[in-house]
DNA sequence: TCTGGGGTCCTAGGACCC
DNA sequence: TCTGGGGTCCTAGGACCC
């Protein structure tokens, strides 16, 4: 019995999602921009080509967006969301055995599929993603994930392999393991990259022949998954059950500096609400919540940063609890004078909404307090995010996002609404 | 003028306890 | 003069991912 994988990902997803619905796209350079149009977060192939490079500040590229007619967009979740939706949709026909890795990636465990044409059936798939909902998705399959990641990364390179490659072929896994740079592995990053160069470690065919006393010393027992995974070694199963998360942070940066407490404390406000929504979709609560404050790190003048932990008495999902405790953790950190740029909410200590420790001496009405967020969820979810809200979240929202570019949202219905956070 | 946001896991070191 | 050792919990920091 053998292990196989598929990895499919999306080839420059956001980018691709925006010309789903505007066909003029076809052919020019296309980029998308991070939330408050910071910098660049997905490139068409043409923008690849120009030299535009994944995280380039957007203020950097003007004359390069206006030469070569760069269209630029906002990043628009509610869309790249429906359309991942669609995407996972039609893979999970081919194979019900499906991890849903990311907004644009998927692993499917192929191990009952050895017996059929791989290359056939993975091209079938492409095409079916493509027909159904206009994305193009390259496919990767190996006897593991870190080595289906790596096919998946030579099926999008390669002109011969057209968007398919499958690794099963001792011969053929050698050489794509001598031709993928070992910083192009999967859990290797710029840093340990740098260091295994200094050793001579340079191709993911040479990681994979390291001793394992030495990988685990340089890069812990996690590098060493990896390094197996390399040799073909699985130490990763799918993983279709999606787990609960440990911690929850709701964070933006500010349109432009904020100085004023109220100003911030809306803004803090809304992310506290959002971390409380968060926990009650997943049927969670939290025991601690954190609020941090910062400047702008690339401005010139004094920095500011200082974060705030407050263990909360009771576990809670509670919006109204979440934002008074935000409000009180808020208050000890601000400070007069100073050009803030950003604040966020982490809500940590998570535990099952129904496995709470209680308090006899608790002197909030927790039942109220639950039934009273069903009844906010339910409208929201209803009428449109935010028809209900905490009055501290204000209504001017003076420090909100910049998003210039906005695309339509093409397949919600959510296009009454302004401002869109996932 | 303008530089994203949200996660995970592991390790080392300190506090504390017996 | 001489001042244990092991376990656990917590936190900060570093690495990685999309």
């Amino acid at each position: 019995m053998t292990s196989l994988f598929a990895l499919v990902d999306c080839n420059n997803f956001y980018a691709s999602c925006e010309r789903v619905f505007d066909p003029s796209l076809n052919g020019r350079p296309i980029v998308v921009l991070s939330n408050n149009d910071g910098c660049v977060i997905a490139r068409s192939n043409e923008a690849k080509a120009l030299g535009i490079a994944m995280g380039e500040p957007a203020f950097k590229m003007r004359d390069m967006i206006e030469q070569h007619d760069v269209q630029v967009f906002s990043s628009n979740y509610t869309l790249y969301g429906d359309m991942s939706k669609r995407v996972m949709n039609a893979l999970a026909t081919f194979t019900p055995s499906i991890e849903v890795y990311s907004i644009d990636e998927a692993f499917l465990d192929l191990g009952d599929f050895y017996q059929v044409d791989l290359t056939a059936y993975c091209r079938q798939m492409r095409n079916t993603v493509w027909r159904w909902t206009g994305i193009p998705v390259s496919v990767g399959v190996a006897p593991t994930k870190t080595l289906a990641k790596l096919a998946n990364r030579l099926a999008k390179k390669s002109a011969k392999a057209n968007g398919v490659l499958v690794l099963t072929d001792s011969k053929h896994l050698e050489e794509a393991l001598k031709r993928t740079e070992v910083g192009d592995v999967w859990g290797v990053g710029r840093k340990y990259a740098k260091k295994l160069a200094y050793y001579g470690i340079h191709s993911a065919w040479d990681l994979r022949h390291a001793s394992d006393a030495f990988v685990k010393k340089h890069m812990t027992v996690v590098g060493l998954r990896v390094v197996k995974e390399l040799r073909g070694e699985p130490c990763a199963d799918l993983e279709q059950t999606i787990p609960a998360k440990q911690n929850i942070c709701t964070s933006r940066s500010f349109g432009h500096p904020v100085t004023t407490f109220s100003e911030i404390q809306e803004a803090t406000t809304l992310y506290a609400s959002r971390c409380a929504e968060k926990l009650r979709k997943q049927h969670c609560c939290a025991g601690a919540l954190t609020v941090f404050v910062m400047t702008n790190p690339f401005a010139t003048g004094e920095q500011y940063y200082n974060s705030k932990t407050i263990q909360l008495p009771v576990a809670t999902n509670s919006t109204l609890e979440m934002v008074q405790y935000a409000s009180l953790a808020l208050r000890s950190i601000y400070r007069e004078g100073y050009r803030y740029k950003k604040s966020g909410v982490i809500v940590s200590g998570i535990c099952p909404a129904n496995q709470v420790q209680g308090d006899l001496l608790d002197p909030v009405d927790r039942e109220k307090h639950q039934h009273l967020m069903q009844a906010l969820d339910k409208l929201n979810q209803k009428l449109g995010r935010d028809v209900l809200f905490c009055g501290s979240q204000g209504t001017g929202k003076e420090w909100k996002l910049k998003r210039e570019k906005l695309s339509p949202y093409y397949t919600t219905r959510l296009s009454d609404v302004v401002e869109v956070f996932v």
